[in-house]
DNA sequence: GCAGGTTTTGTCATATTTTGGCATAAAATG
DNA sequence: CATTTTATGCCAAAATATGACAAAACCTGC
């Protein structure tokens, strides 16, 4: 299970390594180096390709040609980008992805269970406000499961 | 599967490079350098061949004669143009095509797992935050499947 | 606090991908 | 059939991604 927050410096062409426990998870409990990254909300989402893979045979069932299946894929597929980890550990994270987001200098990595978020330090630290208060409103959720 | 987004500069005589990613999977999951492009919405689809057989199949399974099939068919299938892949990953769209979507400086790929689209990018501008709320809209269908 | 290993980062060389240009071939036009 | 337009093949420059190596920073156990 991927956990905790780190916090890795970009390169000026878009590299940067993942946190060695998250490389851990992924090797120990998914078997493999590659992930997907995708853009959700205002952070890049990444899960272990198999994790993906699931997601997407999902996908495939909907009704294709159905507007909002359509406009869905564009969103997240059409998002999403397969990363190979390098030997040092580090991945390239596509142009595309880094402006829109920002990404520069400090990236902070938040471990999610079955998925891992990267996040620029900038709309972390607003973000992770927001998600404070919503945290102290919604503490009773889990004794409702 | 294809899968990302990717901006491409098209060229004057109307030849643009296929993203080496998307060249990639049609080579290894559909063994082809061939595929077939027709107009829809406002972009353009993009099917490798076998995709595209598939998806004729389906279509003359359709009434053949009622009003709704006709037109569909005079789109999809009349605006369909089979185009090769060069040596240096390039194809040539055609220029009728081009006209129809003021296709000129850089497009826009965007892979949908067992298609893609090409979009200019003024359109697909606009489009895309229509998308997104319909994102946000359907984010939870899934959760249904 | 320090030695030894691991992880992260920087740098450079190499390979791949994308783009531009030009010459030739094919097709359309009158 | 000649002329113009459009498409194709090929080469090479520019931009980008990848691989390898090594320095720096960081843990960890003692």
């Amino acid at each position: 299970m991927f956990r905790g927050q780190f916090v890795h410096l970009i390169s000026k062409t878009g590299r940067v390594s993942i946190p060695s426990k998250f490389r851990e998870t992924l090797k120990r409990e998914h078997k493999t180096s590659k992930v997907i990254i995708t853009l959700f909300e205002n952070c890049l989402s990444c899960y272990p390709l198999s994790e993906w893979e699931k997601l997407e045979k999902r996908i495939l069932k909907l009704p294709r040609f159905k507007k909002n299946t359509v406009d869905f894929e564009r969103h997240l597929i059409g998002n999403a980008n397969e990363c190979e980890i390098d030997t040092e550990g580090r991945i390239n994270i596509p142009q595309i992805l880094r402006k829109e987001l920002g990404l520069n200098k400090n990236l902070i990595f938040v471990g999610l269970l079955t998925r891992f978020e990267i996040w620029s330090e900038k709309s972390w630290n607003v973000n992770s406000k927001n998600s404070f208060k919503n945290f102290q409103r919604s503490r009773d959720v889990l004794d409702g499961i």
